[in-house]
DNA sequence: GTCTATATTGCGATAGAC
DNA sequence: GTCTATCGCAATATAGAC
């Protein structure tokens, strides 16, 4: 029985690790159930069996991508750094993810752009949680009086959130417009918080 | 004769213009041709009697819209303005742009995020077109003695372009998460402008 | 758990009538 | 220029053998 869950979880396992990448290169619609098959190298009637369907298995991948930042979140949260900090703690984590996970923002915008109808309610709530967390600290940092009181929080929030996640969401693009600065996302996000912050600092100590 | 070319005129833009928000929304493989023709109200055959196909139709589409930011371009550096003006100058011309072409971001990122392969080369040629505008910008301001010197400007244009775009580019989202917020792109612009000079200006006199 | 074979549907494209 | 009918194909899903 152990051997059996054991085969069983790496079969399935090998089927999201393979749909991860084609899903999030060519879209939900663009891969079709035999490409994912031939992908993690199992019989095409696998998916049915493991998944219940292609949509199924989608799910199955994006909510896997979706609990690393949720996670990542969690984590943060509990850690109650000063609001500046957080927001680098979060985005220098963000790099770190993607080391591990390079797909996740092409799944997360991928989804945005082009929604398969699955996916509102989680995406939504995913993409509020960022949104809220981003905008607590730019609070906490104007509370504080560290950031300028005079700007609107959630554009600002939308504004970090840019900063951020679009670098990792045009990336796959960027290796080939600038191949100087492959792998250089440290550097990237180091610059894009130093004119953030600068931008929103009151005092210009920064 | 005149008659028909203004006909023939009118049904293929019936379709493109049908086709546009389709292929936006939903990205080109989960469009079927039925779809397209409802959508325009017109027969399915004349999907490929006036375009030879779905995929052409696709690229008459995005090349359509592509159009439209390249001809902005072309207009906005012939101004010869100083660099804070251009780059003002091209974000709200973008403002604008999304009023009369709203799905042009979709389709732009949805094509950027998973490609369809026919559009390889002119997706990065119009990428790289925006990009080097924008470092063009920061450059001339960074001779000029307005903008620092000690940042990376392939970075600060990414940047700056993240900043502009990623508001269009996620706005159908952003209706939902942030009601409140719509149609302030005006504002929205201002704002991540200011955050972003004021991050970048050597003078605190912004 | 895996595979082959197949059922079924929907796709994109076109020939030919009007 | 438009429409109907249809061809050929690829899609997803499943039944049943092993």
């Amino acid at each position: 029985m152990k051997a059996d869950v054991s085969k069983e979880k790496r079969t399935a396992d090998k089927i999201v690790a393979a749909a991860t990448p084609l899903f999030a290169r060519k879209g939900f619609a663009a891969v079709s159930v035999k490409e994912l098959a031939d992908a993690a190298g199992v019989n095409i009637a696998l998916i049915s069996y493991y998944f219940g369907g292609k949509e199924n298995l989608y799910t199955v991948v994006l909510n896997r991508q979706f609990a690393i930042v949720a996670e990542l979140l969690d984590t943060i949260v509990k850690e109650k750094l000063a609001p500046m900090d957080r927001i680098r703690r979060f985005a220098h984590s963000l790099v770190e993810v993607h080391r591990k996970a390079p797909f996740i923002d092409q799944l997360y915008y991928g989804e945005k752009i082009n929604p398969t109808g699955c996916f509102d309610t989680i995406l939504l709530k995913e993409a509020a949680r960022v949104h809220y967390f981003l905008r607590d600290c730019i609070t906490d940092a104007i509370a504080s009086g560290q950031f300028r009181a005079d700007l609107d929080v959630d554009f600002a929030a939308m504004n970090l959130g840019g900063n951020i996640h679009y670098y990792f969401c045009t990336q796959p693009f960027n290796e080939i417009l600038l191949p100087a600065q492959q792998n250089q996302a440290e550097h990237y996000i180091d610059q894009a918080l130093e004119i953030f912050f600068r931008g929103m600092l009151i005092s210009q100590g920064y």
